[in-house]
DNA sequence: TATGAATGAGTTTTCATTCAT
DNA sequence: TATGAATGAAAACTCATTCAT
């Protein structure tokens, strides 16, 4: 990833939130500049083009949530008793957070046409680095998991995950509340399923209650 | 709703389209009249303005889709053997069939900012719908579930839907099939706990609450 | 040649004198919607781009200056006992008045870089009837020229007419005319040597000495 | 003509090139700056303006081709055993190879507006100094020509080297290279009427045909 | 001498919209 | 119902120039 100037970083993270809240056609440059407090050609000092721009607060969305995401799996947590679990638990509050995490997500659901190659590729090795992170975990604590299962698992987990993308993206607080306890409980309803004797996982949910 | 006359039901037609592919911003009134060979301002013939243009298609395809939405329900099908089971299984279908479908869900991802409040509106209706439609289902098929679990249900199986939407945005079809797959096993081993008797599942439940 | 509505047909006129004067380069399309009294969109319902415009422009030009061509060939004067001599002896006065000569010469000398590939083509099949129409009249005043005679003295008259072009851009109405007088003389002694018996012409540049 | 740093030298010569190419209007001094390896303003450290620059080189050009006009004049050669031959045989070459060349003859042609005086000026001395060093060539060689017909095969030259200029901007090396025999061949016929006696160019022109 | 940052003016072009016909 | 013509506003982008460093 490139390194920018200060200013750039300045106008690069003023995008980001603009990018996330009106998409790449409904922002223009001009509204970009006046955030960043300059006037419109200033930024092609910065950037050569808007899709430059727009290029580079991609990939420093990409780049914030693929940390975050990291940071995820490296914290200790009672809710990663559940492989994954942090990451779910707090999505909502990241989602409100991060500026990058809404930029992302718009992107990768409706990329601009012009920008698509550029987008589907970053946004699949986001995907295939959460599974990456993910796998081992699952496998890890269902050790009798054959690689189907394994597979299986993660698909559904990282299905869980988009399905509360899209709660966040419309719904109300309480609503996405109700989503992910149904859908965690659902999941791990179907882990039990396969789990012999006492495992982390038990203690996790029935202490939590 | 109401009734268009037939230039404005074409028209209408192709703006979903139109409007499913690059949303309303990326759109051009001009664009649109091309595919409805005729000049721009005949467009004024039939709507006040891209606004009433675009609201006019909004509430078409949510008609169309709530219709369709009904039929899947109504379709005597052994996928319905499970509540909505039916509707999951044939979404892949639709949305490469229905502009509609596209068309709505965009819409309510990314709605434009002046027409969020109908747009809201109107999605939530849908939904409304749709679980108006999936609970009793659900309820006659596992009459000894309370209210608390056909709330959680509903929600579980909303939720699939959504995530099998986001699947369809951007994955290809090997990776949509898989998700569905995943999630339906998720969803259907944890209704299974429900069935016989006590079951882990129950004992944490209950346990829980 | 594309046939254009009166009002295409009136900005096309006023492009040809504004490119005449400053070139593709110089020109702004603002400048020439305000010699056409309109605003600067309006253009675009005429003409999709500058280079349209300008490759329309050009296209008119191209004609004009064919037709006047063909005109001076065909018209019987005094001047044109010898071949192309009416061409020649009105080209001050055809510069004067006509944009088109002066935006085609423009045009050839130094084209915009995008419409080389059209502006060569163009002129090349301009100058190359030019020739055509010299020629015949050449072979017949001078029956005894072997071909490549003929093509020599085309190429001197053609060598002529570019260098009187050259003299109109930049020099006084009294340079030019001595330039004329030089050309003409130089040519016309040198055919003197070819010539057999008299002629019209034999008279012509004697009694012109 | 002032005398530069060698980095304004560098610049100008630079300059040069992309003027001869593009025109005044064409270039930018963005490219102009990046060509000398230094951004933009630093360009105004060597030059107070774009004008300035362009002026600095159409003098620099205009001196060039000065000096190399005045070497020709001055190199003993076959070619000049007729005045001025060897900068009319060379003339191609010369093209080619100077862009001072190429930026006088544009610059002539069609001066950027608000430096036409400077540039008409400087041409013409130009011409005028070109006039001064073939007349007296030109009366040597035909001591019994009287003042009329020495201004007249002066202008007659003159035009014979912008019919070359011509060919050259717009044909290719064939074409010009039939235009020079043509134009050589008619001007060497017209002074063969003049001389009484043998002289080099009798021979010269002879042994030509 | 060089430059990063900035900018007012101006470029071509698109857009939604209006209006007379 | 349709459209040719027009336009104010705004888009992305370029340019010559300035200025503090």
């Amino acid at each position: 990833m490139k390194t920018l100037s200060a200013s750039a970083e300045r106008i690069c993270c003023l995008a980001i939130e603009h990018f996330a809240e009106r998409g790449y056609d409904g922002s223009s440059l001009n509204d970009i500049a006046i955030l960043a407090n300059m006037r419109k050609p200033s930024l092609y000092a910065h950037f050569s083009s808007k899709d430059e721009l727009y290029s580079v607060v991609f990939e420093r969305a990409l780049e914030n949530e693929r940390l975050h995401m990291q940071s995820c799996f490296d914290t200790a947590s009672e809710l990663n008793s559940v492989p994954g679990g942090l990451l779910v638990h707090q999505l909502a509050e990241r989602y409100q957070a991060s500026a990058s995490l809404r930029c992302l997500l718009r992107a990768a659901f409706y990329p601009p046409e012009v920008l698509r190659p550029l987008i589907s590729a970053g946004f699949e090795d986001y995907l295939a680095q959460m599974r990456q992170l993910f796998r081992p975990l699952l496998a890890q604590r269902y050790p009798q998991m054959d690689d189907t299962d394994l597979e299986l698992y993660c698909d559904a987990w990282q299905g869980i995950v988009d399905s509360l993308h899209v709660e966040l993206l419309y719904a109300t607080p309480e609503a996405y509340a109700r989503r992910l306890k149904a859908l965690w409980r659902v999941y791990g309803d179907s882990l039990s399923l396969l789990r012999q004797g006492s495992s982390p996982y038990v203690s996790y949910i029935t202490s939590g209650r």
